[in-house]
DNA sequence: ACAGGACTAGACCGATCGGTCTACTCTGCG
DNA sequence: CGCAGAGTAGACCGATCGGTCTAGTCCTGT
Protein backbone atom coordinates (compact mmCIF):
# COMPACT_ATOMS: atom_id res chain seq x y z
CA UNK A 1 0.00 0.00 0.00
CA UNK A 2 3.11 2.35 0.75
CA UNK A 3 5.13 1.20 -2.43
CA UNK A 4 2.00 1.76 -4.48
CA UNK A 5 1.74 5.07 -4.28
CA UNK A 6 5.43 5.66 -4.18
CA UNK A 7 5.72 6.28 -8.14
CA UNK A 8 2.60 8.80 -8.35
CA UNK A 9 4.40 10.59 -5.26
CA UNK A 10 7.87 10.81 -7.55
CA UNK A 11 5.01 11.85 -10.62
CA UNK A 12 3.70 14.81 -8.39
CA UNK A 13 7.22 15.90 -6.81
CA UNK A 14 8.71 15.69 -10.63
CA UNK A 15 5.56 17.84 -11.93
CA UNK A 16 6.55 20.64 -9.24
CA UNK A 17 9.64 20.87 -10.28
CA UNK A 18 9.06 20.41 -13.96
CA UNK A 19 6.00 22.80 -14.26
CA UNK A 20 7.72 25.26 -12.63
CA UNK A 21 10.46 25.26 -15.22
CA UNK A 22 8.46 24.53 -18.14
CA UNK A 23 4.97 24.87 -18.02
CA UNK A 24 1.94 23.22 -19.01
CA UNK A 25 2.42 23.23 -22.48
CA UNK A 26 6.22 23.05 -22.67
CA UNK A 27 6.60 19.76 -20.41
CA UNK A 28 5.79 16.68 -22.60
CA UNK A 29 4.50 13.50 -20.88
CA UNK A 30 7.86 11.60 -22.49
CA UNK A 31 9.93 14.43 -20.95
CA UNK A 32 8.61 13.63 -17.53
CA UNK A 33 8.30 9.81 -17.95
CA UNK A 34 11.91 9.81 -18.50
CA UNK A 35 12.89 12.11 -16.21
CA UNK A 36 11.07 10.03 -13.43
CA UNK A 37 11.62 6.40 -14.83
CA UNK A 38 7.82 5.83 -15.29
CA UNK A 39 6.65 3.36 -18.29
CA UNK A 40 3.33 5.39 -20.12
CA UNK A 41 0.70 2.84 -18.51
CA UNK A 42 1.75 3.92 -14.70
CA UNK A 43 0.88 7.66 -15.32
CA UNK A 44 -2.43 6.87 -17.21
CA UNK A 45 -3.23 4.42 -14.36
CA UNK A 46 -2.37 6.86 -11.55
CA UNK A 47 -3.92 10.18 -13.90
CA UNK A 48 -6.85 9.96 -16.19
CA UNK A 49 -4.89 12.79 -18.39
CA UNK A 50 -2.17 15.61 -18.48
CA UNK A 51 -4.76 17.94 -16.95
CA UNK A 52 -5.67 15.92 -14.42
CA UNK A 53 -1.87 15.43 -13.37
CA UNK A 54 -1.31 19.22 -13.57
CA UNK A 55 -4.35 19.87 -10.98
CA UNK A 56 -3.00 17.07 -8.63
CA UNK A 57 0.15 18.56 -8.61
CA UNK A 58 -1.37 21.86 -7.70
CA UNK A 59 -2.70 19.92 -4.72
CA UNK A 60 0.55 18.68 -3.72
CA UNK A 61 2.13 22.24 -4.40
CA UNK A 62 -0.64 23.52 -1.92
CA UNK A 63 0.29 21.37 0.70
CA UNK A 64 3.45 22.35 0.69
CA UNK A 65 2.43 26.13 0.71
CA UNK A 66 -0.15 25.56 3.26
CA UNK A 67 2.50 23.37 5.73
CA UNK A 68 4.31 26.81 4.80
CA UNK A 69 1.41 28.90 6.64
CA UNK A 70 0.94 26.91 9.34
CA UNK A 71 4.33 26.83 10.59
CA UNK A 72 4.58 30.86 10.54
CA UNK A 73 1.42 32.55 10.90
CA UNK A 74 0.76 29.59 14.31
CA UNK A 75 3.91 30.87 15.70
CA UNK A 76 2.64 32.98 18.38
CA UNK A 77 5.92 34.28 19.84
CA UNK A 78 6.30 36.42 17.19
CA UNK A 79 3.76 39.50 16.78
CA UNK A 80 1.43 39.02 13.52
CA UNK A 81 2.85 40.83 11.13
CA UNK A 82 5.86 39.49 11.88
CA UNK A 83 4.46 36.18 11.03
CA UNK A 84 3.62 37.20 8.05
CA UNK A 85 6.70 38.85 6.80
CA UNK A 86 8.37 35.72 7.93
CA UNK A 87 6.00 33.08 5.81
CA UNK A 88 6.91 35.05 2.90
CA UNK A 89 10.77 35.42 4.11
CA UNK A 90 10.44 31.63 4.01
CA UNK A 91 9.12 31.19 0.73
CA UNK A 92 11.76 33.31 -0.74
CA UNK A 93 14.37 31.41 0.45
CA UNK A 94 12.86 28.01 -1.48
CA UNK A 95 12.96 29.94 -4.52
CA UNK A 96 16.34 30.50 -4.12
CA UNK A 97 16.43 26.98 -3.72
CA UNK A 98 15.06 26.16 -7.00
CA UNK A 99 17.15 28.87 -9.14
CA UNK A 100 14.19 31.54 -8.79
CA UNK A 101 11.72 29.79 -10.60
CA UNK A 102 8.96 31.77 -9.17
CA UNK A 103 5.43 30.84 -7.93
CA UNK A 104 3.69 27.68 -9.67
CA UNK A 105 0.47 28.98 -9.37
CA UNK A 106 1.65 32.07 -11.09
CA UNK A 107 3.32 30.34 -13.81
CA UNK A 108 0.20 28.28 -14.39
CA UNK A 109 -2.47 30.40 -13.77
CA UNK A 110 -0.42 32.98 -16.12
CA UNK A 111 -0.47 30.25 -18.92
CA UNK A 112 -3.45 28.40 -18.87
CA UNK A 113 -6.38 30.65 -17.27
CA UNK A 114 -6.97 32.22 -21.13
CA UNK A 115 -7.48 28.62 -22.04
CA UNK A 116 -8.64 26.75 -19.79
CA UNK A 117 -11.66 28.04 -17.24
CA UNK A 118 -10.47 24.72 -15.22
CA UNK A 119 -7.20 25.92 -14.33
CA UNK A 120 -8.74 29.46 -14.22
CA UNK A 121 -10.98 28.62 -11.35
CA UNK A 122 -8.40 26.18 -9.31
CA UNK A 123 -5.75 28.74 -9.13
CA UNK A 124 -7.96 31.56 -8.36
CA UNK A 125 -9.20 29.03 -5.52
CA UNK A 126 -5.67 28.34 -4.55
CA UNK A 127 -4.60 32.26 -4.29
CA UNK A 128 -7.98 32.89 -2.74
CA UNK A 129 -7.33 30.43 0.21
CA UNK A 130 -3.40 31.79 0.80
CA UNK A 131 -4.70 35.19 0.90
CA UNK A 132 -8.12 34.23 3.70
CA UNK A 133 -5.21 32.66 5.66
CA UNK A 134 -3.23 35.69 6.06
CA UNK A 135 -6.02 37.59 6.14
CA UNK A 136 -6.78 36.38 9.81
CA UNK A 137 -3.58 37.26 10.94
CA UNK A 138 -3.75 40.73 9.75
CA UNK A 139 -7.06 40.87 11.41
CA UNK A 140 -5.28 40.02 14.59
CA UNK A 141 -2.67 42.39 13.81
CA UNK A 142 -5.28 45.17 13.32
CA UNK A 143 -6.62 44.40 16.73
CA UNK A 144 -3.43 44.65 18.38
CA UNK A 145 -3.13 48.07 16.54
CA UNK A 146 -0.28 47.36 14.48
CA UNK A 147 -1.68 48.30 11.52
CA UNK A 148 -4.73 50.84 10.80
CA UNK A 149 -7.59 50.30 12.92
CA UNK A 150 -10.01 50.96 9.48
CA UNK A 151 -7.51 48.93 7.51
CA UNK A 152 -9.54 46.02 5.19
CA UNK A 153 -7.46 42.70 6.12
CA UNK A 154 -8.64 40.94 3.06
CA UNK A 155 -8.15 43.22 1.04
CA UNK A 156 -4.45 43.74 2.57
CA UNK A 157 -3.79 40.31 2.40
CA UNK A 158 -5.25 40.12 -1.36
CA UNK A 159 -3.02 43.04 -2.43
CA UNK A 160 0.02 41.30 -0.73
CA UNK A 161 -0.46 38.19 -2.61
CA UNK A 162 -0.91 39.81 -5.95
CA UNK A 163 1.99 42.09 -5.27
CA UNK A 164 4.21 39.60 -4.36
CA UNK A 165 2.83 37.56 -7.64
CA UNK A 166 4.29 40.69 -9.53
CA UNK A 167 7.58 40.24 -7.63
CA UNK A 168 7.80 36.40 -7.96
CA UNK A 169 7.73 36.95 -11.70
CA UNK A 170 10.22 39.91 -11.96
CA UNK A 171 12.62 37.82 -9.92
CA UNK A 172 11.82 34.82 -12.37
CA UNK A 173 13.36 36.73 -14.90
CA UNK A 174 16.04 38.77 -13.40
CA UNK A 175 17.05 35.32 -11.88
CA UNK A 176 17.39 37.42 -8.44
CA UNK A 177 15.70 37.43 -5.15
CA UNK A 178 15.64 41.34 -5.05
CA UNK A 179 12.79 41.59 -6.35
CA UNK A 180 10.92 40.02 -3.53
CA UNK A 181 12.36 41.82 -0.61
CA UNK A 182 12.08 45.33 -2.51
CA UNK A 183 8.41 44.28 -2.46
CA UNK A 184 7.81 43.45 0.47
CA UNK A 185 10.03 46.43 2.12
CA UNK A 186 7.84 48.84 0.53
CA UNK A 187 4.67 46.81 1.66
CA UNK A 188 5.14 46.13 4.87
CA UNK A 189 6.66 49.84 5.67
CA UNK A 190 3.28 51.07 3.80
CA UNK A 191 0.69 48.97 5.97
CA UNK A 192 2.38 49.16 9.71
CA UNK A 193 1.02 52.22 11.62
CA UNK A 194 3.88 53.83 13.15
CA UNK B 1 5.44 48.84 -50.63
CA UNK B 2 2.24 49.44 -48.23
CA UNK B 3 0.30 46.75 -49.26
CA UNK B 4 3.52 44.97 -48.92
CA UNK B 5 3.52 44.59 -45.08
CA UNK B 6 -0.59 44.47 -45.01
CA UNK B 7 0.50 40.72 -44.70
CA UNK B 8 2.76 40.83 -42.03
CA UNK B 9 1.02 43.92 -40.24
CA UNK B 10 -1.74 41.50 -40.05
CA UNK B 11 0.04 38.95 -38.44
CA UNK B 12 1.96 40.79 -35.95
CA UNK B 13 -2.03 42.06 -34.65
CA UNK B 14 -3.71 38.88 -34.57
CA UNK B 15 -0.40 37.26 -33.03
CA UNK B 16 -0.50 39.96 -30.23
CA UNK B 17 -4.70 39.20 -29.84
CA UNK B 18 -3.79 35.42 -30.11
CA UNK B 19 -0.43 35.16 -27.87
CA UNK B 20 -2.35 37.26 -25.22
CA UNK B 21 -5.01 34.15 -25.02
CA UNK B 22 -3.27 31.38 -25.95
CA UNK B 23 0.25 32.11 -24.84
CA UNK B 24 3.28 30.75 -27.03
CA UNK B 25 2.98 27.35 -26.99
CA UNK B 26 -0.77 26.75 -27.26
CA UNK B 27 -0.96 29.17 -30.41
CA UNK B 28 -0.54 26.95 -33.36
CA UNK B 29 0.59 28.29 -36.61
CA UNK B 30 -2.20 26.63 -37.87
CA UNK B 31 -4.41 28.39 -36.18
CA UNK B 32 -2.69 31.59 -36.39
CA UNK B 33 -3.04 31.90 -40.28
CA UNK B 34 -6.62 30.23 -40.38
CA UNK B 35 -7.75 33.31 -38.05
CA UNK B 36 -5.87 36.03 -40.77
CA UNK B 37 -6.32 33.61 -43.74
CA UNK B 38 -2.29 33.84 -44.28
CA UNK B 39 -0.62 31.03 -46.44
CA UNK B 40 1.92 29.22 -44.70
CA UNK B 41 4.24 30.71 -47.42
CA UNK B 42 3.63 34.25 -46.27
CA UNK B 43 4.16 33.83 -42.69
CA UNK B 44 8.16 32.01 -42.89
CA UNK B 45 8.72 34.89 -45.63
CA UNK B 46 7.78 37.50 -43.44
CA UNK B 47 9.28 35.70 -40.21
CA UNK B 48 12.55 33.60 -39.54
CA UNK B 49 10.35 30.74 -37.43
CA UNK B 50 7.79 30.98 -34.71
CA UNK B 51 10.17 32.54 -32.12
CA UNK B 52 11.45 35.38 -34.33
CA UNK B 53 7.13 36.09 -35.04
CA UNK B 54 6.43 36.21 -31.18
CA UNK B 55 9.64 38.70 -30.41
CA UNK B 56 8.24 40.88 -33.16
CA UNK B 57 4.83 40.93 -31.64
CA UNK B 58 6.56 41.76 -28.68
CA UNK B 59 8.04 44.87 -30.26
CA UNK B 60 4.53 45.52 -31.77
CA UNK B 61 3.36 45.77 -28.43
CA UNK B 62 5.78 47.88 -26.82
CA UNK B 63 5.12 50.52 -29.81
CA UNK B 64 1.73 50.45 -28.17
CA UNK B 65 3.70 50.58 -24.69
CA UNK B 66 5.89 53.83 -25.89
CA UNK B 67 2.83 55.78 -27.39
CA UNK B 68 1.13 55.35 -23.98
CA UNK B 69 3.68 56.38 -21.92
CA UNK B 70 4.37 59.46 -24.39
CA UNK B 71 1.05 60.46 -24.55
CA UNK B 72 0.91 60.23 -20.65
CA UNK B 73 3.89 61.41 -18.94
CA UNK B 74 4.23 63.85 -21.62
CA UNK B 75 1.28 65.77 -20.17
CA UNK B 76 2.60 69.17 -18.47
CA UNK B 77 -0.86 70.04 -17.62
CA UNK B 78 -1.03 67.80 -14.75
CA UNK B 79 1.75 66.69 -12.04
CA UNK B 80 4.06 63.94 -12.41
CA UNK B 81 2.26 61.65 -10.15
CA UNK B 82 -1.03 62.10 -11.77
CA UNK B 83 0.82 61.36 -14.99
CA UNK B 84 2.18 58.35 -14.06
CA UNK B 85 -1.47 57.18 -12.80
CA UNK B 86 -3.26 58.18 -15.54
CA UNK B 87 -1.22 55.64 -17.81
CA UNK B 88 -2.07 52.80 -15.66
CA UNK B 89 -5.40 53.66 -15.48
CA UNK B 90 -4.99 54.15 -19.31
CA UNK B 91 -3.85 50.40 -19.72
CA UNK B 92 -6.58 49.41 -17.23
CA UNK B 93 -9.00 50.88 -19.95
CA UNK B 94 -7.33 48.53 -22.84
CA UNK B 95 -7.26 45.45 -20.66
CA UNK B 96 -10.72 45.91 -20.24
CA UNK B 97 -11.59 46.04 -23.72
CA UNK B 98 -9.36 42.87 -24.19
CA UNK B 99 -11.27 41.07 -21.62
CA UNK B 100 -9.01 41.29 -18.73
CA UNK B 101 -6.40 39.35 -20.25
CA UNK B 102 -3.59 40.79 -18.55
CA UNK B 103 -0.07 41.83 -19.89
CA UNK B 104 1.47 39.77 -23.40
CA UNK B 105 5.04 41.17 -21.25
CA UNK B 106 3.91 39.16 -18.38
CA UNK B 107 2.25 36.34 -20.03
CA UNK B 108 4.94 35.35 -22.57
CA UNK B 109 7.66 36.28 -19.49
CA UNK B 110 6.01 33.47 -17.09
CA UNK B 111 5.32 31.35 -19.90
CA UNK B 112 9.01 31.06 -21.35
CA UNK B 113 11.53 32.46 -19.26
CA UNK B 114 12.35 29.34 -17.64
CA UNK B 115 12.92 27.69 -20.89
CA UNK B 116 14.64 30.23 -23.14
CA UNK B 117 16.84 32.57 -22.47
CA UNK B 118 16.04 35.01 -25.40
CA UNK B 119 12.74 35.26 -24.38
CA UNK B 120 14.05 35.94 -20.73
CA UNK B 121 16.05 39.15 -21.50
CA UNK B 122 13.77 40.47 -24.27
CA UNK B 123 10.79 40.47 -21.68
CA UNK B 124 12.93 42.00 -18.33
CA UNK B 125 14.19 44.44 -20.48
CA UNK B 126 10.93 45.65 -21.85
CA UNK B 127 10.29 46.07 -17.89
CA UNK B 128 13.48 47.79 -17.50
CA UNK B 129 12.77 50.25 -20.13
CA UNK B 130 8.77 50.82 -19.09
CA UNK B 131 10.26 51.48 -15.19
CA UNK B 132 12.97 53.49 -16.19
CA UNK B 133 10.84 56.41 -17.85
CA UNK B 134 8.48 55.76 -14.85
CA UNK B 135 11.39 56.65 -13.16
CA UNK B 136 12.28 60.12 -14.90
CA UNK B 137 8.56 61.36 -14.21
CA UNK B 138 8.88 59.73 -10.26
CA UNK B 139 12.33 61.65 -10.01
CA UNK B 140 10.22 65.03 -11.20
CA UNK B 141 7.93 63.91 -8.53
CA UNK B 142 10.64 63.88 -5.77
CA UNK B 143 11.78 67.09 -6.78
CA UNK B 144 8.80 68.68 -6.62
CA UNK B 145 8.25 67.44 -2.83
CA UNK B 146 5.36 65.10 -4.24
CA UNK B 147 7.04 62.10 -3.06
CA UNK B 148 9.70 61.69 -0.43
CA UNK B 149 13.14 63.27 -0.58
CA UNK B 150 15.47 60.41 -0.13
CA UNK B 151 13.46 57.44 -2.27
CA UNK B 152 14.67 56.14 -4.76
CA UNK B 153 12.73 56.35 -8.02
CA UNK B 154 14.47 53.90 -9.84
CA UNK B 155 13.36 51.50 -7.21
CA UNK B 156 9.81 52.91 -6.81
CA UNK B 157 9.19 52.63 -10.24
CA UNK B 158 10.50 49.00 -10.59
CA UNK B 159 8.20 48.43 -7.84
CA UNK B 160 5.36 49.50 -9.23
CA UNK B 161 5.85 47.84 -12.78
CA UNK B 162 6.43 44.34 -10.44
CA UNK B 163 3.06 45.00 -8.55
CA UNK B 164 1.27 46.10 -11.79
CA UNK B 165 1.91 42.34 -13.17
CA UNK B 166 1.12 40.97 -10.46
CA UNK B 167 -2.08 42.36 -10.04
CA UNK B 168 -3.09 41.52 -13.86
CA UNK B 169 -2.24 38.46 -13.16
CA UNK B 170 -5.28 38.45 -10.72
CA UNK B 171 -7.13 40.28 -12.64
CA UNK B 172 -7.09 37.34 -15.46
CA UNK B 173 -7.50 35.08 -12.96
CA UNK B 174 -10.56 36.83 -12.07
CA UNK B 175 -11.80 38.68 -15.32
CA UNK B 176 -11.71 41.76 -12.94
CA UNK B 177 -10.44 45.20 -13.13
CA UNK B 178 -10.53 45.18 -9.33
CA UNK B 179 -7.17 43.93 -8.52
CA UNK B 180 -5.68 46.66 -10.50
CA UNK B 181 -7.59 48.96 -8.95
CA UNK B 182 -6.55 48.28 -5.39
CA UNK B 183 -3.31 47.83 -6.32
CA UNK B 184 -2.92 51.06 -7.69
CA UNK B 185 -4.74 53.10 -4.70
CA UNK B 186 -2.14 51.08 -1.92
CA UNK B 187 0.50 52.61 -4.05
CA UNK B 188 -0.09 56.07 -4.53
CA UNK B 189 -0.97 55.89 -1.26
CA UNK B 190 2.36 54.92 0.40
CA UNK B 191 4.34 56.60 -2.32
CA UNK B 192 2.78 59.79 -1.46
CA UNK B 193 3.64 63.14 0.84
CA UNK B 194 0.86 63.38 3.07
C1' DA C 1 -3.44 -22.41 -4.01
C1' DC C 2 -5.42 -19.29 -6.77
C1' DA C 3 -8.43 -15.48 -8.27
C1' DG C 4 -8.55 -10.66 -8.98
C1' DG C 5 -7.27 -6.11 -8.71
C1' DA C 6 -3.44 -2.81 -8.55
C1' DC C 7 0.27 -1.62 -10.97
C1' DT C 8 4.10 -1.82 -14.47
C1' DA C 9 5.55 -2.02 -19.14
C1' DG C 10 6.02 -0.27 -23.66
C1' DA C 11 4.41 -0.85 -28.50
C1' DC C 12 1.37 1.58 -31.00
C1' DC C 13 -2.01 5.24 -32.81
C1' DG C 14 -3.91 9.36 -35.16
C1' DA C 15 -3.48 14.19 -34.83
C1' DT C 16 -1.00 18.05 -34.87
C1' DC C 17 3.14 20.43 -34.41
C1' DG C 18 6.73 23.71 -36.60
C1' DG C 19 9.09 23.99 -40.73
C1' DT C 20 10.46 23.21 -45.91
C1' DC C 21 9.81 23.16 -50.71
C1' DT C 22 8.28 24.18 -55.20
C1' DA C 23 5.26 26.61 -58.06
C1' DC C 24 2.84 30.59 -59.15
C1' DT C 25 1.53 35.73 -59.25
C1' DC C 26 2.30 40.31 -59.09
C1' DT C 27 4.89 44.56 -59.60
C1' DG C 28 8.42 47.84 -60.71
C1' DC C 29 12.53 48.73 -63.42
C1' DG C 30 15.90 48.64 -67.34
C1' DC D 1 8.91 43.97 -73.39
C1' DG D 2 10.95 40.87 -70.12
C1' DC D 3 13.10 39.73 -66.14
C1' DA D 4 14.13 39.84 -61.17
C1' DG D 5 12.66 39.90 -56.71
C1' DA D 6 8.90 40.23 -53.34
C1' DG D 7 5.18 37.98 -51.80
C1' DT D 8 1.43 34.34 -52.09
C1' DA D 9 -0.07 29.70 -52.07
C1' DG D 10 -0.48 25.21 -50.14
C1' DA D 11 1.17 20.35 -50.54
C1' DC D 12 4.22 17.96 -48.01
C1' DC D 13 7.62 16.37 -44.29
C1' DG D 14 9.51 14.16 -40.06
C1' DA D 15 9.03 14.64 -35.24
C1' DT D 16 6.54 14.76 -31.40
C1' DC D 17 2.38 15.27 -29.05
C1' DG D 18 -1.25 13.21 -25.74
C1' DG D 19 -3.58 9.09 -25.31
C1' DT D 20 -4.91 3.85 -25.93
C1' DC D 21 -4.24 -0.96 -25.80
C1' DT D 22 -2.69 -5.41 -24.61
C1' DA D 23 0.29 -8.13 -21.98
C1' DG D 24 2.60 -9.23 -18.01
C1' DT D 25 3.90 -8.92 -12.92
C1' DC D 26 3.07 -8.62 -8.20
C1' DC D 27 0.52 -8.42 -4.02
C1' DT D 28 -3.48 -9.52 -1.22
C1' DG D 29 -7.57 -11.70 0.60
C1' DT D 30 -9.90 -16.02 0.76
Amino acid sequence: MEQTHATKQGLLDAGIAMLLKHGYHDLGLQALLAETGTPKGSFYHHFRDKEDFALQVIDEYMKHVHAGLDACLGDESLPPLARVRGFFENVRQSYRGEGYLGCLLGGLGQELSGVSETFRRKVEQCFAEIAGRIAATLEEARRRGDIAADADPKRLATLLVDCWEGAALRSRLKGSGAPLGAMLDFYFRAATVR
